[in-house]
Order: structure tokens, then sequence, then C-alpha cells
DNA sequence: GTGAAAGCGCTAACAT
DNA sequence: ATGTTAGCGCTTTCAC
């Protein structure tokens, strides 16, 4: 006898396709998926059928036997970083051409989230990571996830040397940067460097130090911080309180530059008249005519897109693949921020009280 | 005999845990569910099993029988406007609470975008949908979600009269601000308007028009745009071609006011000496000194986390249940981009050309 | 080339 | 209070 238990779904199932057209369920799953071993015939009327009752495989049914979701997580610390949802935007696009779904999550640059995060997931049959905040949670994102085919990082590299990356090159990045703002004439020129676990902010102090050792009467100034605008301000602090000032600034990232360039503001410091200033990214927000911010574009777009073409190749791939690791050149964003008075001809707007 | 296939996941099953505790899966089951028809004594047994084998229920296998997923769709217009990283963090943070994973969608305010992430979701099994930015794609939500209590708009409040919804009150903010500069002594005040398909810009133009329209002297003076920040520029743009300029204006939020400010920078024109400007939202960007916007508070991530409860409690009641609407009082914030010339005393930066 | 049948891991009648 | 069992909709041996 029958139950009288609801269905699941709401339209035909694989078997009124069957009985539709004439065959069993396991040929109408053979022409869903493509399988060469059906007839051409059978595969047209299977397909009519299909397509006269609008069956639609239900991807939970399918997930329960082959295990694969087509669901993949992308991992930042911060999505109210405007790095990210230009990031998470491309990732998500690339990730919908594929066929697949993108869940945000934020980590905070914390393990235990992380953890979190993928325990849930994972049981929802999470089928892949993109990590764009790689951070002490490297590892646990490697032993969770189970093969390293199901996980690529971006943004910042990790540590391991048998897992796939796209990440810009920040040390060379940071190097034409540097060079650029020697040639301009600066030799006291003040970092505000990022947090040590990670590793794009390292890289770009890296970079920067070396060419600041070869370069007779430079002088680097190094402030630590982490992502955040407040980092920016509290360097400045620092800086301005006590000689000698630098002339020039670079910030770990275009967030800390735009936190730099308040706490200048506030302290009546023209840029660039007064101390010229350069962030890192390339984010849209630096564009504007009201920051004007030299910086270094890391073609946030471009690295999301092929994240995500990396980690669905190595899905398709064997289990021991080698890692596929690509580093993309980043380009030198020239702005007011760095070049000289002629552009900014009128008058910075002021910093508030508070 | 047992087939070779290999397993779907990687832990222990009910069947295990139900073997190791020597009862019945459905005790097990039962067990899990918090169901109260269960033995203290049994429920130990078994919950002491599931600890020790590390037992996880399987999410896919639950939803192909329940048709539950825990899974929710939170649609926006655009992902990289900072209004919506604000609000999508907290819908997040909420749902996670509950239990529910959230899959961020841009639908570009295209119907199209709408159905083709709804469409591929709700074969996911999709549990319910937060929409941030209806426009003309209401009524096709409405109808693939099926059940109205699957759905809560947020953000922008939706037509239809039979389903929930939790926005700020738009109308009565807009109103609010326009009182104050009226207060202030402008009189011609310009409105960058936001587009007409979205019901909370055409909210905050209703609220200004009224206000303006009942002061005697004020000449309202309005810019059809959207939501980008050439909106801003484009208004600029035409009110200083030709007179009488605008003493102060508002845009339809606070990207728009961004804009504005940037094209108001290009020609030299100082912020609120020749012009007041004021936005909506109160996106955390516009408190930095640089911008030092006066807007309207939404209380962006209170907006979210009510919307994820609003959804939550619709999953939990009847599909008839009344739809909840709730709207929140927004707040005036005040800052120097209004507040006369004292505060703003340095000079503002300039645009660059381009 | 095609079909029959055994599950994937779980929930929910129904029976006891 | 607990167990038995029939599926949810699909994929995948294995036979034919």
């Amino acid at each position: 006898m029958p139950s009288v238990r609801r269905q699941t779904r709401r339209g035909p199932t694989i078997i009124d396709v069957a009985r539709s057209a004439g065959v069993s369920v396991s040929t109408v799953s053979r022409v869903v998926r493509d399988h060469p071993d059906v007839n051409a015939d059978t595969r047209a009327r299977v397909q009519s059928a299909i397509s006269s009752l609008g069956y639609r495989p239900s991807p939970i049914a399918r997930a329960l036997v082959s295990g694969e979701t087509r669901l993949i997580a992308l991992l930042v610390s911060d999505i109210t970083n405007p790095f990210y949802p230009q990031l998470a935007k491309s990732v998500e696009q690339e990730a919908k051409r594929g066929g697949y779904t993108v869940v945000i999550c934020n980590t905070a640059d914390r393990t235990a989230e992380t953890r979190r995060y993928l325990d849930r997931l994972i049981r929802q049959g999470l089928d892949g990571v993109i990590h764009a905040s790689v951070a002490r949670d490297e590892g646990t994102v490697l032993a969770l996830m189970n093969e390293a085919r199901r996980v690529v990082f971006t943004n910042r590299r990790p540590v391991g040397d048998s897992v796939s990356y796209v990440v810009s090159d920040n040390h060379g990045g940071a190097e034409e940067l540097t060079q650029h703002l020697l040639r301009q004439g600066h030799r006291r020129i003040g970092f505000v460097a990022g947090p040590a676990y990670a590793r794009n902010a390292t890289e770009r102090l890296d970079g920067f130090l070396e060419v600041m050792e070869k370069t007779s009467g430079a002088e680097p100034m190094v402030a630590s911080g982490d992502f955040s605008a407040d980092a920016g301000a509290r360097a400045v602090d620092e800086w301005m309180r006590r000689g000698p000032r630098p002339t020039a600034i670079i910030a770990t990232n275009d967030s800390v530059a735009l936190g730099t360039l308040e706490a200048l503001a506030e302290r009546q410091l023209r840029v660039p008249a007064d101390v010229a200033l350069a962030g890192f990214d390339g984010v849209r927000l630096a564009a504007s005519p009201i920051f004007d911010l030299t910086t270094v574009d890391q073609h946030i777009e471009q690295m999301g897109r092929r994240a995500v073409r990396v980690l669905l190749r190595q899905f398709g791939g064997p289990s021991n693949g080698a890692p596929i690791r690509e580093v993309l050149p980043p380009r030198l964003l020239l702005r007011s921020s760095t070049e000289g008075g002629s552009k900014r001809g009128a008058t910075m707007r002021a910093a508030s009280g508070h």
C-alpha cells in the first residue's frame, strides 16, 4: 500500500520521465548525464519527454548518491572590506557559469570561525573552498577538506607547497611602488604594515624593505598594524608626534591607506604636498576623485575568476594532481596622491572634530 | 550480497549509532531531533554512542526526506555597493545563529537574474529568501517561492500587501532630513532621485516633496538618477550648468552622495560652505572624516538581523500566517557636510583631471 | 544499448 | 516508549 507522505519535490521525477518515454530510469539517467551508451533515437525520445514534462533532476537526491553538491565556499576575513565584495562578485559570476553556487563566509581571520563554517558546510555537502584570507587556519582548512584538490587559496599565498593558489606578485608590486617613490626623490618612506600572519602583507613589506635596503640614503620607517583603517591613523599619530617624519607613506592595502589619509587630513597635512601616500589592491574606491589614491592594482576580478577556474579544473583532475600555482603581475596605478601638486589644485576637506 | 559502492559520507551513519547503542534507527532519529517520546535512559545511551562515534547527521539525506536544507538566499542588487556588505554580514551572522547558511545573489535589479538564481537554488532545496532589492521581480520571487512565508523583503518595501517585510521609514527619514535643511535656511534644495522601480527611493523622494510643498518659498529641484555614484555627478552637472543652483542637495543614498561630493569637488565647490550635502543609509564610509556626510541612519545591521528573524519565525508558523511587517525608525545623523563651516576648517581635496 | 535492483542516510507513518 | 518499514529521487553495478 502506497504511503501518504508528501513529495519532497514539486515537479516530475525521473520515474515520470521514464514512464512517459517508455524506457527505464537508468536510461533517463544516462541521457541526463550525457552518458555515451544511449541509442540516438532513444536519447531523442527521452529528451523530448524531459522537456515536455519540464523535468529537472534533483541536486539533493543526486548529492545523496554522488556526494557532489556544486556548492563552494568563499572564505574572506571581512566582507565589509571593499576588496572582498569586488572579489566575491567575480568569484560568484564565474562559479555560476560553471554551475556552482557560492557561500561567502567571514572568518575574521580566526581559525575557530573557519572551522565552524567548514564543519557545517561539509556536512551540507560542500564540494570545495576558495580561501581568500588564509591565516593561521591553513592547516585546518586542508585537514577538513581532506583532499588538496578541493581547495585553492587566493589573495594570500599559503605556506604549504602542495596546494594550489592564485595570487598576485605582492613582492614585485611593492618593489615597483617603492622604486617609483624613490625616483620621485623620497628617502624617508613610511610603511604601514599588515599583520604578520597574512602573507600578502608580509610580502609587500619585504618588497618594500628590500628595495629600501639597497638604496643609499633611504630610510625605511615601518609601523606595525593590521588591515583596519585605524592602523593607518595609529601609524600617522606615531610618526607625526616625533620626527623625523616620512615624506611618503605606503599602506599595506587601500583600506589602511584611506585611514591614513583621514589621519593626515585631521592633522592638516596635504597629500601629496606634505606627504605622498600610496595603497595596495586597486579597489574602486581608491579611484574616486576624492581620494585619487596611487595604488598597486591586483586585478581583483581577474584573480577571482582564475581562482574559480583553478578549483574547477582540480575537481576534474586526479586527486593526486600537481598543485596549480598562478602569480599574476600587478600594475602600478599612479594617481595624484603621489604625483605632485598640479592636479590637486583645490582645498582638501578637513577632518571634523571627534 | 552487499554492493561495493563507495560511501557518500565520511563518518558513521545513523545505523552505526543504532547498533552501537543497541536501539533502532528511529530511536536514534528521535534523539537527534529532540523528539519527546524517548526514555531518559535510552536517550542518554544514544547520546553517548553519538558522541563516542562522532556521529553527525547528513543534511543531504535529511533534505531528501524532509525537503528542508537550512539554506536561505539573500538577494541584493549589487554587493559592491557598500550598503549591502554591511547588511549581508548581519544577515549571515543572524542566520548562522539559527543554523542557516546564506547564499548571496547579485540581481542587478534584473528579473532574469533573480529567476536564474532562484531556479537553481530551489532545485538545490532553498528554504527561503530575503530580498533586499525588490524591483520588478517581486511577482517572480513570490511565484517561484510558492509560499509567501518563505519570503521576506527588506530595505525596499514590496508592493503586495500579503507578504512580510522589514524596512525603515524612508518617507519619515526624508521628511526629517528635509525639515532640518529648511530650518537651516535652505530653500532651493536639490534631490538626486533613485530609480522609479525602487520603493525605498520613491518613498524618500515623496517625503522630501511633501515637506517642500507645504513650505512657502521652498523650491524643490529633482534630478532623476539611479543608485550609482555617476547619478550624483550628472545631477550636479545639470544644476551647476544653469541657475538657479540649489544651496543644498539630498542624494537618494550614500553612494550617490559620495558621487555628488566628487562632482562638487571637481567644480571647486565647498561643502557645506557653497552647497550642503546629505545622503541616506548610514553606511560606515559616510562617517569617515574625509566625507563626514550627514545622512539618515537606517540601522543597517539591525534591519538585517530582523529580516532573518522574521523569515525564521515564518518557517515555523502556519503557511497561511499573517504577514509580519516591521518599519524601523531611522535616525538623522548630522555631520559637517550640512552643519556649517566651523568644523571644516581645512581645505578640501581637489578632484584631479580625468 | 538497455533494464532491474540495490542502495545513498535519513524521516515518518504505522505497529507494537 | 520503541521498532519496523517504506520510501525521498537519484546513480550505479550487474545482467541481459
